[in-house]
DNA sequence: ACCTGAACACCGTTCAAGT
DNA sequence: ACCTGAACACCGTTCAAGT
């Protein structure tokens, strides 16, 4: 919108800053070479200089999603809800710029931040008695929840926060709309489905639903179901 | 790869099998309007009568993924049991169609096919004593678990399989090359993070957990931790 | 070392025009 | 009803050239 003819010099850091800004305004869509370049007032081919391409670029903006995250609660606390607690930072840290959500996933082995944070639930996982292939298994999946539970929180869709409100009331219009007699459960739950009034319950259920279900695998040794 | 100049007329299920086709054999990138016109032997504007945009035509992409699913093991099997064969009808489903993943989630509830499914899962939870704020939840992470598993399965990326397995063999040395001291469990679990010998069991054991979790959450009454 | 200009090979989409 | 041609406003990226 406002382009920025920042007088601050242009450097990887300043990229980088106005490419996530205009993420959480815009959508991740809207990050384009030649706009960051016009936002800061420059050539397109000048960001080439601090970047090698745009994909490293996307990558360094997932990287800044696993920055300063603070998971361990102490080895005193119960196993699980360190586990939680690490779900819960992750969580937190991605709910700063969901629209980089689909950054997340790629750069949890790549980059120093992310691996830190799967070392420290690996070895959580491993002395707690999970063989390497559950603890790899779970670790992974107490990420990728992570990712879900964001990108899944109702209410919040890709785009900018006009196009999320319209596209909601759209889907409402659909739900409501259906007929009552073949699908009387979905009309019942349709504000359930689409838009959510307590966050903090929101997250704090689903990650116990994950939690319980690493719990209910640890104790009954194998597979937990079948 | 082959310009398939094929004598079979336009037509708008020809443009989505060609799509489709696309998509899984070099990924979605390369699902655009003029390569699919190029492949059918038309010009790219050409398409534009028989789908109203490319938005529309990701969305008529999305919608196959939920074509031909059977997931009723019927009324008499345990409830759990029946949850787990919803995700497991949804996962293989989505395998058919890797690259279709991200437009999963978007469809489920504006498609037929996609607003059945959420009905029958919605019931099967609601007569389980679940409240609808916890069904809702619940059927909706179903099927967002169903993704995140078939995405996240390990040795699957996004892109050719060329791609895919170069960026593994790269993934492995990555960590394969990190400091023992300062990363143990990272490389004692190298392997188990990034392939997957045994991928039945790797569906198994997710979907069991989830299940396992939904069914801690209503013994438990509320939420099941914290 | 850092930035620009011109150019290339791509996109999705519109709109008038053909048959 | 169905397809084409030309055009528009975008992309990411390369490469030689400027300072």
């Amino acid at each position: 919108m406002a382009r920025t003819a920042t007088k601050t010099e242009l450097s990887r850091d300043a990229i980088l800053d106005r490419a996530l800004a205009v993420a959480d305004a815009e959508g991740l869509d809207a990050v384009t070479i030649r706009r960051l370049a016009q936002d800061l007032g420059v050539t397109p081919m000048a960001l080439y200089w601090h970047v090698r391409s745009k994909d490293e670029l996307l990558d360094a903006m997932g990287d800044r999603l696993y920055a300063d995250l603070s998971y361990d609660i102490g080895p005193d606390a119960p196993w699980d809800e360190r586990l939680g607690a690490v779900m819960r930072t992750l969580v937190d840290a991605l709910r700063r710029h969901p629209a980089c959500l689909e950054l997340a996933y790629r750069r949890i082995l790549a980059c120093p931040e992310g691996l830190a944070i799967t070392e420290y639930t690996l070895r959580l996982l491993r002395e707690q008695g999970f063989t390497p292939r559950q603890t790899a298994n779970l670790a992974m999946h107490a990420l990728q929840s992570a990712v879900t539970l964001v990108s899944g929180e109702p209410g919040t869709g890709q785009g900018s926060p006009e196009e999320q409100a319209a596209t909601l009331e759209q889907k409402r219009a659909a739900l409501t709309a259906l007929p009552d007699h073949q699908y009387p459960y979905l009309r019942e739950m349709a504000d359930d489905l689409l838009q959510c009034d307590d966050v903090d319950e929101y997250y704090d259920f689903n990650i116990g639903l994950f939690v319980a279900g690493a719990r209910a695998s640890l104790s009954t040794g194998v597979t937990p179901a079948r």
